[in-house]
DNA sequence: TGACCACAGTTTTTT
DNA sequence: ACTGTGGTCA
């Protein structure tokens, strides 16, 4: 074979492979094609990260290194350079390229890739979600091999596999914060640490600081010793009897998941080789918010091959307070000195305005990479900055705006509105639910918190692990068997001193005599257990699952109150349906494997794009997501950036990216609001607009509201039916600009509590015919008074039947 | 033992 | 505002 043939075979097949990405950017091909040896990626937002990513994956399958590298299969000649010069000519004959297809691909591809050989790491379980479903696409089910997942996940799976050999049994169940956090709380008691100088959150902080230095709690305390350090000696004493109590329990935190595992590769030679063996190409995204534990997994993992391929945008780094450190992206190249970097610089999300003043506010920190986001778009909508009255006026501010885009055929879910914290979600709820808009919360008091869905688990994480003496403690007496509080730490301290688990000491209950006294309700509760252990064994999960619920007399114990509980028990019901959809996702369907799921899980894996619905959210839980419209509320210095950073230019920096994120979210139309008073956290206080927003340029701007409050100086006499009528719609706004800035509990809460009917409801009755804005005619077909407004029901023509409150619905309809 | 009430502390973000 | 805790009383 002479160097001429090679040379343009070499040529040829990169273009022939090249030919199956047309559709990318020059920028994003040359990504997917460069498949050998370390990569860095640095991808603006919006610039088709996720698209790289899985064209990538693809390309590895297909073609293995066929693009880049020298290697040539043996005995390729004249003949196989004339078929792929005429392949690639056939570029506008479909049926041509179509018949040469295979034997093109067979002759390009070098060492394919089989799938479980890849290695795609995300951060959350949506984002691996949507990964997998968009490679299934494109792949077929053979990309269901790839280990496309979360650090976590990926973690806990080779755990499951080898943690035998750090002398941990493959069982182990995973402690999730709330687990961590009562089981911190317990030892700070049993240690005697004061709770004002160990608070429980700031010792599981620095253990978590700990483990992510790979020290345990030895070596931490041998820093402690030499530092003299009374309060560093304490929280390791804590550390050290908490990894014991979690080891008792056969518990991992989420740390240690990382942790083990890292430890794991490190000290048994064998697993490593094994898996730097299995995986040829690892893919990290968001590489910018890995912490040093997950920089260890992914470095060891891709120390075989030496194919490492990190996403990330060092602008896009939100995570530092837990450890991310955007230094693992900024040191890549010194890692590995032969890595290639490729920008993807082009963003197809947003418009010129958005963009424009994304990167604007992020021009101000310092420290960066340095990049700057274009786009083709149009400039398209200047921003609004709407300046709120208040938390309300900026709800119904916001509200209106999804009603008006709705009543001009827009859908719901278009619609998003971020905050820096999930307190401020609540009067949005109110406006939302007040107006008819369909929306969904996305973290906050997330569904796997609350009070009920952690008994159930419990219980079922018990009946898994009989040495999960944390979550038998949680639910020995719920619902009340008796045993109470003394009871259960008697129990608790004998176990600890026989060295036994609870569960255990339950069965030999009679052999302790300080137990004797609720011995007849310890041995019925073990009994109930061993049983339930009997029938999990024997049933469908999701059978025994309603067996649970009522042979442990949880459900009946809801059902005493039925109103009261009916959320609980509509939860309690939900999450059976969790079970249902694992036992139908999963192939074996075992109880362990679904704790093992929802351990991991999040609502932010909830959120379901086929509901039309508004949604809610916080900034952070927005990355990687858009939305055609983004709502900013509690634009404001103190709230975002919120003021613990005040003091703190590092701090500030990263609140800026935080905005740069939230900014870069809008497709087509950006909303800013802030509010010249907010009631927050039961106090009312008076912001001052962000720093963010006079870093945006002003021409990007359209101001709307109230911009210069001076308190008192307005008219204030301005009649409630004016204010009902005059409503939100956009028109109004100059009006509205001149409303005085007053609470408005003042009239909407009028003082007669002696009854009466409710002062200066809108006029509308049931049998009305009435228009609204967004949901087009209707018929009211109920008006039931609900304190000072009404809960009215209206069959509307198009949209069926709604449940409105009056004056809300009031601002948006007229009679016919 | 469990129900009820007052009180305080906490309100960033995630696996 | 909200939740969880701790104390008191039946």
């Amino acid at each position: 074979m002479t160097d001429a043939i090679r040379q343009e075979f070499i040529t040829l097949r990169r273009e022939v492979i090249a030919a199956e990405f047309a559709a990318l950017n020059d920028m994003q091909r040359e990504a997917v094609l460069a498949t050998e040896g370390p990569l860095l990626l640095l991808a603006g937002a919006g610039s088709g990260k996720t698209t790289v990513l899985i064209n990538r994956i693809a390309n590895l399958v297909q073609f293995g290194a066929g693009a880049d590298t020298d290697r040539i299969p043996a005995g390729v000649g004249e003949t196989d350079l004339a078929f792929l010069r005429l392949y690639l000519a056939s570029g506008d004959n479909p049926a041509l390229r179509q018949a040469g297809a295979t034997r093109a691909r067979e002759l390009c591809a070098v060492n394919p890739v089989r799938p479980w050989e890849i290695l795609a790491i995300t951060f959350t379980n949506k984002a691996a979600d949507e990964l997998k479903i968009r490679l299934e696409n494109k792949l077929g089910g053979s990309a269901r091999d790839i280990w496309a997942m979360t650090f976590h996940a990926a973690s806990v799976r080779i755990l499951r596999r080898f943690i035998d050999r750090l002398g941990f049994d493959s069982g182990f169940t995973i402690y999730d914060t709330a687990d961590s956090q009562s089981l911190m709380k317990r030892i700070l008691k049993d240690l005697n640490l004061d709770e004002k100088s160990f608070p429980y959150r700031s010792v599981l902080a620095e253990i978590s600081r700990a483990k992510d230095a790979l020290l345990n709690s030895k070596a931490y305390l041998e820093s402690a010793e030499g530092a003299q350090d009374y309060r560093k000696r304490h929280i390791g004493a804590a550390y050290a009897e908490y990894q014991k109590r979690l080891r008792a329990a056969d518990a991992l935190d989420f740390d240690d998941l990382l942790y083990m595992t890292v430890k794991l590769l490190q000290s048994e030679p064998e697993v490593l080789a094994h898996y730097q063996r299995q995986f040829r190409y690892v893919l990290i995204d968001e590489y910018q918010d890995t912490n040093n534990l997950q920089y260890l997994f992914s470095s060891l993992l891709a120390g075989g091959h030496g194919n490492i391929c990190v996403v990330g945008d060092d602008d896009q780094s939100i995570y530092k307070f837990r450890g991310a450190t955007i230094q693992n992206i900024l040191n890549f190249e010194h890692q590995y000195p032969d890595a290639r970097v490729i920008r993807l610089e082009q963003n197809y999300r947003s418009t010129g305005h958005i963009l424009g003043a994304a990167n604007a506010v992020i021009k101000n920190n310092m420290g960066r990479k340095g990049k700057n986001l274009w786009t083709e778009q149009a400039d398209g909508e200047k921003l609004t900055h709407y300046a709120a009255m208040n938390q309300e006026d900026e709800a119904a501010y916001v509200a209106q705006a999804i009603l008006d885009h709705f009543g001009k055929g827009g859908k719901w879910g278009e619609h998003a509105v971020l905050y820096r914290m999930n307190a401020l979600s609540n009067q949005l709820e109110y406006a939302f639910k007040r107006n008819g808009i369909p929306y969904k919360v996305i973290g906050g008091t997330r569904f796997f918190d609350r009070a009920e869905i952690k008994d159930v688990l419990a219980y079922l994480a018990v009946v898994a692990n009989p040495a999960d003496d944390l979550r038998l403690l949680r639910i020995i007496n719920v619902p009340a068997r008796g045993i109470g509080q003394t009871s259960a730490e008697r129990l608790r301290e004998s176990s600890l001193t026989a060295g036994r688990p609870i569960s255990e000491t339950i069965q030999h209950v009679r052999d302790y005599p300080e137990l004797q006294r609720s011995a007849t309700k310890l041995i019925r509760f073990g009994n109930l257990l061993e049983d339930l252990r009997e029938k999990a064994a024997q049933m469908p999960l999701d059978q025994f699952y309603d067996l649970l619920l009522d042979a442990t007399g949880y459900l009946s114990m809801l059902q005493e109150k039925p109103e009261e509980n009916a959320a609980r028990i509509e939860n309690i019901q939900e999450l059976k349906s969790n079970i249902v959809s694992y036992m139908q996702n999963s192939e074996d369907g075992s109880l362990k494997g679904f704790l093992d799921e929802i351990a991991l899980y999040t609502d932010l894996d909830n959120l379901d794009p086929d509901a039309d619905a508004a949604v809610m959210m916080t900034m952070h839980s927005a990355k990687g997501l858009e939305f055609p419209h983004v709502y900013l509320v509690g634009i404001e210095e103190g709230i975002f950036p919120g003021h613990r950073v005040l003091g703190d230019p590092e701090e500030m920096e990263e609140e800026r990216r935080l905005c740069y994120v939230a900014l870069t979210r809008a497709k087509s139309k950006l909303h800013l609001i802030s509010a010249n008073q907010r009631l927050l956290f039961g106090r009312t206080t008076a912001n001052q607009t962000s720093r963010f927003l006079e870093e945006i340029p002003a021409d990007y701007v359209e101001k709307e509201g109230i911009h210069r409050p001076a308190y008192g100086s307005a008219s204030w006499d301005v009649s409630f039916d004016d204010e009902a009528q005059g409503g939100y719609s956009s028109g109004a706004n100059t009006r509205r600009s001149q409303m005085p800035v007053r609470d408005r509990k003042s009239w909407s809460h009028p003082m007669s509590p002696t009854g009466g009917a409710p002062q200066g409801l809108p006029a509308f009755q049931k049998g009305d015919q009435v228009t609204h804005k967004a949901f087009g005619r209707g018929m009211i077909t109920d008006v039931q008074p609900v304190g000072n407004d009404a809960l009215i029901e209206i069959a509307f023509d198009d949209m069926g039947t709604k449940r409105l409150m009056l004056r809300a619905a009031a601002k948006q309809m007229t009679k016919v």
